[in-house]
DNA sequence: TGACATTATTAACAGTGTTAATATTTTAAT
DNA sequence: ATTAAAATATTAACACTGTTAATAATGTCA
């Protein structure tokens, strides 16, 4: 019972397809049948495409990395602003992308949370932590952040922003402050303590 | 094939069990059958102890929350330090009970990702924050930290503290600067920019 | 001894990821 | 247009999952 009318990207249906399922129940109640179903295709029709469950997984993550890098490429090239505020716009970014969708970066850090990163051929994952320390770097260098060890600052942004992300969009029920008040704040004060 | 010679706690035999087995290979690779067949009981002699496999899981949170309550109960009586003595030493205990069990703590936060935490029955989860908050309060008190919205302060502490755990656990392979140096780092850098 | 409650087991159901074998469709070459 | 090969899809099956119902064994106490 398939559609092939025009040459369709069964690949990305079936991505689509999962995503969409993964969102709305969490990994582990959405079947391989399940995901077919949705598609009117036979569940194994899946594993010629995808070789298995984690495989899905993992490609729905690259997408969800790779799918903003052009902006942080855009943040990195920028001269116009003083490098305090690149900096700044950056952790923003991140954390907005999350809160923007909380669903999507659940998933992700679930991800992380079963299987190392690593072993998940996940290379995008590590490319946020080079630019925040580039951005880092270049706000030392501009003597808008204290002379010190560029990873050790950078770490501790990361740690912060990562939080942030984490809390928020696992505990949505807690009785946070503002949410924008408490992210600018965060954000103020770490940069703060570390000038 | 049971073994009751004395009297037998067979509930914790059980959770021992699990929780052996979930540290070891997660919990989606864990059976009933499985923590069943390593105690020699029939995979259905757990569900007369405990509802489900997730009712396992709610035990094994409930009894890490309040097992190092009193721990928490001692700082907060503690008069012989200064306030902010105090809550450096409370989020340096929080943190490294996280490190020193990473794999219970991954646990934790899984179960927290995948269900809403309230649902799941924990009320212990949410001591630590109004611990947090009493110890941050006292601190403005002392003049220790500045003026303001304690909940803010106590929130942007939490999300610190929290994002530490999280990523040392999570990710271990990542080529962290030295932890000590890390975590030290982290919590002055936070309170620096609260005061 | 017998009645009752507790504790445990076997059998079964519907659902899971995944593989092997087979069928269908599309593509390319003659 | 016919045929061979390649790509795509399906059915059937395996071992495993959480969980329930029905039944058996055991311990308790009158």
């Amino acid at each position: 019972m398939n559609n092939n009318s025009d040459k369709v990207d069964v690949k990305k249906i079936i991505l689509d397809a999962a995503k969409e399922l993964f969102l709305e129940q969490g990994i582990s109640s959405v079947s391989m049948r399940k995901i077919a179903n949705k598609i009117n295709y036979s569940p194994t029709t899946l594993y010629i495409y995808y070789s298995n469950k984690n495989d899905i997984l993992k490609h729905l993550a690259k997408d969800y990395f790779s799918e903003y890098a052009q902006g942080y490429e855009d943040i990195l090239a920028n001269t116009e602003n003083s490098s305090i505020d690149n900096l700044i716009t950056f952790i923003k970014l991140y954390i907005h992308r999350a809160l923007a969708n909380p669903g999507m970066y659940k998933l992700m850090t679930t991800l992380f949370a079963e299987t190392d990163s690593t072993h998940l051929g996940i290379t995008n994952a590590g490319k946020g932590y080079e630019i925040l320390k580039t951005l880092t770097s270049r706000c030392i260098i501009d003597k808008e952040l204290s002379e010190g060890d560029v990873d050790l600052k950078a770490q501790i942004l990361w740690v912060n922003t990562h939080g942030l992300c984490s809390l928020l969009t696992k505990r949505p029920s807690f009785h946070w402050s503002e949410i924008e008040l408490l992210v600018d704040s965060s954000i103020n004060t770490v940069i703060k303590g570390l000038k």
